[in-house]
Formats: structure tokens, C-alpha cells, sequence
DNA sequence: CAGCGTTGTAAGCAGACGCTTACAACGCTA
DNA sequence: TAGCGTTGTAAGCGTCTGCTTACAACGCTG
């Protein structure tokens, strides 16, 4: 634990190795999800042997708790309530150079039991937990999931299934029919 | 090509190991999707070995084709339109006893790739389809892929995330709710 | 500089997967 | 009843999976 020079050009960098192992680990997870992203492919991305993903992470499973604890929470964190819906949805629907990919992984791990699925279910409520403080209305949490289950299926529809016109759609004609529609159920009713 | 006999109580029957194998295919691809359906599972379900599945079906992706063309246009056909959205929704939310399950099938196979992609994109198109008859605005083909991206997330956060209060709600609950929100989506002018 | 923990590599293990092959048992037809 | 196509079985092939082991190279500390 003694202090660690950050100097490039350096080998034996164990700490510059783990941060590799959980880029490389994030980017495959939120596009293929855990069950399609090997511990071999992480490893060729990261440029390491694929050994010292168990060294360091313990297992695939740790390592996608490990992925998940570092980005999940970062949109919570970073983004007002009252924005969080909107900004998921053109998160979502804007794949390209989006920094939080924390629902693109949920989405794209859902098949996965296991770990996978407890970490699954804990962003999920966190998500919620937050589009529920929206409205005052006494089912604000079921609807709450509600409005969470349409952005991950729209989502799915558009960028797994490919179904069109969904998924050449504008992100803004989006936005504006699912805003509309979602007003009747996170509106505060004062 | 000759007649075969009907009588029960009957081995070496190709038609009865047929629809068997295509029993429990269509059982455990609904369950849990097409890659984590193995060939080994289906066909001992089915009770019969496995390089029957070969004989009869060529691949494990060709019998995936044959469930899916059999019970996915039957809830189309069987269903007027003005109820489809309803009927889909409770059958999803409703796991028990329904005879349907193509939309289930659709969103837990909504991982793979290859030809189970290709067929997932055209039950999904036959559904949005069937769904943008129901309004008559300019976008109806966007909003009915919404309506149907509304049903696949709201069954993919309560049967596979399991997200609470969700997954416990009463679907009579939950249909108020996203209907009363879909009818700014699908409804007529008038 | 000797010793030793740390970092990295190469090889391989056991199991699961989709699929194939070789062959046995059955039953129709000539 | 002899022949032959059909139905069913058992075994295994090649590949991929997560994970482990044996070992080499490095660099700090005594």
C-alpha cells in the first residue's frame, strides 16, 4: 500500500492493469451484457492476460459488481430528479459518446442470473427510488416503475430489436410523445 | 408422405416426438429465452435423445422459427386489434396458464443474434403493426412501436428485474395506469 | 547482492455447448 | 421372409466457457 508513481510508459503497473480490466470490462458489459461479454474479450481489450482479471477482480461476477458500483450511481448522483427521466431517455437513445451507460448495461445483462441479477435489481430501485419522489400520488413508487419500464423498453425495442420506425426515430419526437404521455404519471397533482 | 395412425400408446411415432420437441421448445424458449435454452434441456423434456432435434428440425435456430411461426401470429389473429394492447399486457402480467407467450419468447430472447434477431424483429413488427391501426395521427407507426416498447419494458422490470412495487402490483392496478397514459398515445381524433 | 513478494505469461483443466456419426430396432412392402 | 427405409439410441467431435496452475521477470528491502 505504499504510494504508487503515475508516471506513463510504465510496466508493472498494477493499479494502471485493474483500471485497463475495468474500462475494457464496462464498455463490453453495456453493450453486450454480461452473459455475451467473455473474460477473454475483456482481457484482449484491456491488453492484459487474462489471468490477472481473476487476480485482481476474483471472478466475472466480481468484476461486473465492481463495473456496475463505479458507473451506477454517477448519473444518480450527477443529475436532478426532475431531470432524471428526460436525461435517460436521450441517454439512451443517443448511444454514441454517452459517458453513463449504467441502464444500457441493466438492459443488456437482463437475462443474467446469478450476482448479476441482485446488482441488477439494486440499480433498478435506486432509479426508481428516485422518479418515485416526482409525484405526490400514494402509488408514486408503482409508478414510478412504471415510467422506469418504458425507458428500458424503448430502449430495448430501439437499440435490441431494431424495430422501425422506433429505432430511426428523432430523439426529440421521442422525447415529446413519451413526455406527454408520462405527464399523467409522475405530475405532481397540486 | 403416408397416412400415419392416430391411436395412442404408440412408439416409433415421428409426428408425436415432432410436436413434443416442439412442446417443449416453445415451453422453455418462453421461459428463458433462446441462448440459454440448450438442446440437451428441450429434448428432455421432450423425453425423446436429442439428435432428434437434429433430425427433425436441422438446428437448434430452425426449431426457434418453428415455435415462433406457430404461436406468434396466434394471439394476432385471435385478438381485435382495440384489445391487443390490453390482452398483451395482462397475459404478460398474468404468467400463469396463458397459452401465449410470444411476447414473452420475444423479450427473453432479446439477447441473441443470427436468425432469432431476424425472427424477433418480424414478431415485433407484425405486434407495432396490428397497434398502429388504433390511431390515426401522422407518427401512428411511432406511437404504436412506443405502446408495444411500454409493454416489453413493463414485463422485462417486473418478471425478469423482479423490481418491486412492480412486480407485486395488482394488474388491474397496473392496466389503469398505463392504459389512462396510452390514451394520449393511441387514441383517435375523432 | 541475496532474498522475496509483486506483476505478468503460457498452458491447461473440467464442463457445457451445438451438432454429427455409427449403429440398433422396428415395421412396411414385395 | 428378405430387404429396406424409418425411428430411436449412444457416443463422441470440436469449440468455447470461467477459472487455475506453474513458472518467469521484475524491483524493492535486508
Amino acid at each position: 500500500m505504499t504510494a504508487q508513481s503515475e508516471e506513463p510508459g510504465r510496466k508493472r503497473d498494477a493499479a494502471a492493469t485493474r483500471q485497463a480490466l475495468l474500462d475494457a470490462a464496462a464498455k463490453l458489459f453495456a453493450e453486450r451484457g454480461f452473459d455475451r461479454t467473455t473474460v477473454r474479450d475483456i482481457a484482449k481489450l484491456a491488453g492484459v492476460n487474462q489471468s490477472l482479471l481473476f487476480r485482481y477482480f476474483g471472478s466475472k461476477e466480481a468484476l461486473f459488481e465492481a463495473v456496475i458500483a463505479r458507473s451506477g450511481r454517477e448519473q444518480l448522483a450527477a443529475t436532478p430528479a426532475e431531470r432524471l427521466f428526460s436525461t435517460s431517455l436521450r441517454s439512451m437513445l443517443d448511444p454514441a459518446g454517452q459517458p453513463n451507460r449504467a441502464l444500457e448495461t441493466y438492459l443488456r445483462s437482463s437475462g443474467s442470473d446469478g450476482v448479476a441479477a441482485t446488482i441488477r435489481h439494486e440499480v433498478g430501485r435506486e432509479y426508481a427510488g428516485v422518479l418515485a419522489t416526482l409525484t405526490d400520488a400514494p402509488d408514486a413508487e408503482l409508478r414510478a416503475d412504471l415510467a422506469l419500464a418504458w425507458l428500458m423498453g424503448i430502449a430495448l425495442v430501439r437499440e435490441i430489436s431494431g424495430l422501425e420506425p422506433l429505432a430511426g426515430a428523432d430523439p426529440d419526437d421521442i422525447c415529446r410523445l413519451v413526455l406527454a404521455a408520462t405527464k399523467t404519471l409522475l405530475e405532481r397533482s397540486e
